[in-house]
DNA sequence: ATGAAACTGAACTGGCCAGTTTATAATCGT
DNA sequence: ACGATTATAAACTGGCCAGTTCAGTTTCAT
C-alpha cells in the first residue's frame, strides 16, 4: 500500500534462513514454480514472518538472484594465474570456467534467469553484470599482460575474451540447456578446452 | 482418462487456427503465462473445440514447438553456398546464424524451451534437434568438402562447426538472452562475424 | 434438404496460490 | 522479570486457471 513499506527489512533474526529457503526453492522450481507456502516451509518459517521481511514474492525472488550472483562473482576471482603463459593461463580457466557453467547452481540459476527477464528486466541485467560480465573482465586483464609481454598480440580485447569464453562452450552449452546432458566427464570437457585453446592461440599468438 | 484418447486430432476444419492462436499466445507469455482461454481467445476459437484437438495444454505446447522447429529448420537450409571458399562460405553462414538467432521468434522460443525444459524433458531435445544440430549438420556438410578440396585442415569436424557457430553468438547472444539488448546494429553483427571467420581460418585453414 | 460431425458460448468444478489477519507464544534487551 | 519486539499457526479472502459439460448452432457431404 503505502510505497515505503515496499521495502526488504534486512534485521531480525530469521532474515538469513528466509533467505536460504527462498534460494533452495526458487532455484528448485523457478519463479512461478515456487509457492510461498513452500518456501516458508523450507525456511522453517511462518509465512507472516516471511512476509514481514519481504513485501511481495517478486522482491523476495529478486533478492535471493542477487545474493547469488555476488557468491558467483567471487568463484569467478580465482579464474586467471597472470604471470603464466596464454597456454597455461587459458587452459587453466577455460577448465575453470567449464567447471563452473556446468555446475548443477549455474545451469539452475541460468535457466530462471532466462526465463524470467521477460517479466524481471533488472533480474538478466544484474546477472548478466556479475556473472559473464566479471569472468571477461578477469580474462580481459590477463590478456593485455600478455600482450604487454609480447605473448600474445590482440586488437579488441573484449571480443578476444568473448571469443575464448565462447568456445569453451562449444557443444557442452547446448547439450546444458536444453538438457541433453546435465554433467560430462572430464574427456568431453578437455575436448572442448583443448581446443578451444589452439584456436585461440592460433589466432592470437604471435610466431615464436 | 484412456489413454488412447491422449493423443492430438490432427483433422477438422479449426485445427491450424488453433495452432496458430497457440503459437502467438505461447511464444508472448511462456508456458505457465498463457491461459487457455486466451489461446481460445487468439485463435478465434471456443475453448471445446481447443480441447477436442488436444487432450490438454502441455501437448498443445510441445505441438507448437515441434512445428516452429521444422520451420526454423527449413530456415537453416540456407546456410552454405557449398562451392564457395571457405572465407566466402563462413562469412554468409555466419551472418545468417546471427540473423536467426537473433530474431525476436528464436529469441522467444528459445526463452521457453530453456524454461521449460525441466517440467518437459523431451521439448529441449526435440529443439535440440531440429534447431542448432540442423545448422550443425550442414556447416560439417560443407567443411568437409573444403577439407576435400584442400582448403582446410580439421580433424574433429563436430567440433570445429560448434565452435564456429559459437563464435558467432560471442557477446551478442549473452546481451541477448539477458534482455541488454534486444536487436543488433550491422556494425555489432558484422564485428562478431568477421571476428569468428578470422578465427576459424587461423586455425583450420591451410597455407596458401 | 437432411443428418452427422464440428463448433460455440457460457457456466461450472475443483484446485492452487499470493497475501492478510488474528490471537497466541517465544525471545530479547534492560 | 517485564515490556517490547518478533515469530507462529491456521484460517480466510479473492482471484486465476485447467479442464468439463451441455444445450444449441453452424457446416458440409450426400
Amino acid at each position: 500500500m503505502d510505497p515505503a513499506t515496499k521495502t526488504i527489512i534486512r534485521t531480525g533474526r530469521k532474515f538469513e534462513q528466509v533467505l536460504l529457503g527462498a534460494r533452495k526453492v526458487f532455484m528448485a522450481d523457478g519463479f512461478e514454480g515456487a509457492s510461498v507456502d513452500d518456501i516458508a516451509k523450507a525456511a522453517g518459517v511462518s509465512k507472516a514472518t516471511l512476509y514481514s521481511y519481504f513485501p511481495d514474492k517478486r522482491l523476495l525472488f529478486m533478492e535471493v538472484v542477487r545474493s547469488e550472483c555476488l557468491r558467483q562473482a567471487e568463484d569467478a576471482v580465482e579464474l586467471a594465474d597472470f604471470d603464466a603463459s596464454p597456454q597455461v593461463a587459458l587452459r587453466f580457466a577455460g577448465y575453470a570456467m567449464v567447471d563452473i557453467f556446468t555446475s548443477d547452481f549455474s545451469q539452475r540459476i541460468f535457466r530462471v534467469c532466462v526465463a524470467e527477464s521477460d517479466r524481471f528486466p533488472e533480474l538478466g541485467w544484474e546477472f548478466y553484470q556479475s556473472g559473464p560480465m566479471v569472468g571477461r573482465a578477469r580474462l580481459t586483464e590477463y590478456l593485455k599482460q600478455a600482450v604487454a609481454r609480447g605473448e600474445l598480440k590482440i586488437d579488441d580485447f573484449a571480443l578476444a575474451a568473448d571469443q575464448f569464453v565462447e568456445l569453451c562452450k562449444a557443444d557442452l552449452f547446448a547439450r546444458m540447456v536444453f538438457g541433453i546432458n546435465r554433467d560430462f566427464t572430464k574427456a568431453e570437457k578437455a575436448r572442448v578446452v583443448e581446443a578451444a585453446v589452439d584456436m585461440f592461440i592460433a589466432r592470437y599468438g604471435v610466431a615464436p
